[in-house]
DNA sequence: CTGAAAGCGCTAACAG
DNA sequence: CTGTTAGCGCTTTCAG
């Protein structure tokens, strides 16, 4: 039914061979042949069959991309940058959802191995037992991962400085005159989010300003509005609040609206990723800037770079960020009020 | 390298065959044999080669999403509820992001036909000729669009009720008092959207109330940002906008506020879509709900079942929406003003 | 420059 | 229940 190499070839009077030659663009063919073997492709409307390319070339040209939900704007981002990088290349993007959950992830793995694809670009490893990241090592697969803290040394990552991110964060805050902090950050084993939680402590010890009470939660909406409702229910002292991500911050606005608490007055809010969003939420959020759509793209073109020539040493670039002020950050009222 | 198929055979002392039917789980294989593959199988840590698979059963579970950009999170909502249908069909998602550009969505298509993806899901097929639509259709491959005006009846559809949307639309702005009205849509061929304007014109039309200005661009952040400006600038008699999504309404929201226009006091504005965020804008957002997430999930299913029996009917669902009010709409200060 | 032939790794009749 | 035998559609030596 579909049109194959066989059909054009017998059509043209050529081998097969030849055939292919012409169509591959390889040398060692009489111009002549080749574009007839070329004009009589386009009539019959052929299509390479690219899986059985991939039978024996060995390659794909299929990348995938491993993130805990798309929904998330920013590994939309991502991904969009990911996948202009790959339609460069010639290949396409497969996207899989882990939730960071470990089955889930390691089926995906095992999918995308069985189907060869030439590269994984993953969110993080942090949910795999080590037996499973020494097998996705030893499958051969080019890997970047998009955080840092890679158990696995041999794992190549591009990621945001993220400590930089959480540091810029205390700076501002502690300087406006908090001193009663809250960080809402994900999961204790998600990479990018802890270490930006790492940044905002640290800095704040280094001040001094007293800890913050950090939570870990869902870094969702709903996992910050949720994370959000139980802290001002168990500390209503906290007059600044620190969101590992924006969408985690958007869920703390809902929550300090639903209370009616105002921003910045009785609370000022300070999130991460710069979303397009946050700057048309109410009111404008102050936020630290990563480049999201050129960490995909810069991800992706590591990647490519990697499965095109193995045995290659890992490399790990950080992204630098940057504070945007917008209106969700103003002195605490107690500051001001001498209370 | 690879341990392969003929590998787990031979040390199980078996026919490669039997091997195979051993692990696809088929029947007519003796328990213990089979448990002896199995085994060995595992100890081996043997990936069967799916392209090799693909190859002779024609089937390369795998399933694409052509969408304009997954940036919009509309797309990434149903690429979400896609990639979870296609999960439970052991399937995986390529994604692709055409920006609506004929040729980009050409190249994609015939990389995916090339890979032989058992069926693509595709925002639109407005932006293809009748030629390459045809060869779409005479490719095989299950299609399904994701809005309802196809130029070819045979492929299957799955939507909102588009113009009803821009009908509610239409009814609350008319109720409210405005007669001096906007609607800010995405290029002519984009079926659903403009679909959402011809609801909310006729709706207006048939009230009677007089036309409105009706604004073609980019359906994007930015366009609804670029439009805005023209449109304030050309119609400062303009008192209530129906943009055709959400994220058009928030850079409408822009505009606005960098124009010094109240919300929803000078201007009252309803978008399209029921995005997470719009509850955040400030001020909240009046909007038209779609049940995104399971768009994508109903669709991916219906296209799972065509990809599997060929020779059905196209199908064409339609899914309801909803007013839902927040505060981006008010009556026009003229009427109460009796200016 | 072109043809012949050997696979890539797996499934699917068809026999036994 | 298991083994034998053809391929799936293409690339790629190796000869000519």
């Amino acid at each position: 039914m579909k049109t194959k190499l066989e059909d054009i070839a017998r059509e043209a009077g050529v081998n097969l061979s030849t055939a292919s030659r012409s169509l591959s663009g390889a040398y060692g063919v009489h111009p002549d042949t080749r574009q007839r073997v070329l004009d009589i492709a386009k009539r019959l409307n052929y299509r390479p069959n690219r899986v059985a390319r991939g039978l024996v070339t060995g390659r794909s040209q299929t990348m995938a991309l491993v993130v805990s939900d798309i929904r998330n704007p920013f590994f939309a981002d991502v991904c969009r940058g990911a996948e202009d990088a790959a339609l460069e290349a010639d290949c396409d993007l497969i996207v899989c959802n882990s939730d960071l959950d470990p089955v889930k992830q390691m089926r995906y793995i095992d999918s995308l191995l069985a189907k060869r694809v030439d590269g994984i670009l993953m969110n993080s490893v942090e949910a795999l037992s080590r037996v499973q990241q020494e097998q996705l090592a030893a499958s051969g697969v080019a890997v970047v991962l998009l955080n840092r803290t890679a158990a696995l040394k041999r794992f190549s990552t591009v990621a945001a400085d993220n400590f930089e991110g959480g540091a810029l964060a205390a700076r501002l805050l502690a300087g406006l005159g908090h001193r009663a902090t809250a960080n809402l950050t994900g999961p204790r084993k998600h990479g990018n989010l802890t270490e930006r939680t790492r940044g905002f402590v640290k800095t704040l010890q280094s001040l001094p300003v007293p800890d913050p009470v950090v939570q870990f939660g869902a870094h969702t909406f709903e996992g910050g509005h949720e994370m959000s409702k139980r802290l001002f229910a168990a500390h209503p002292e906290i007059t600044a609040v620190f969101a590992a991500n924006d969408v985690m911050a958007f869920g703390c606005m809902l929550a300090a609206n639903e209370l009616g608490l105002r921003i910045p007055r009785d609370l000022s809010i300070v999130g991460f990723d710069n979303l397009n969003v946050s700057q048309i939420v109410a009111p404008p959020l102050t936020t630290i800037h990563q480049p999201k759509y050129e960490l995909g793209k810069s991800a992706m073109e590591l990647l490519l770079r990697l499965a095109q020539k193995k045995d290659q040493e890992p490399e790990h670039r950080v992204i630098g960020v940057r504070l945007i002020e917008r209106a969700s950050c103003a002195p605490p009222r107690e500051a001001s009020a001498g209370d």
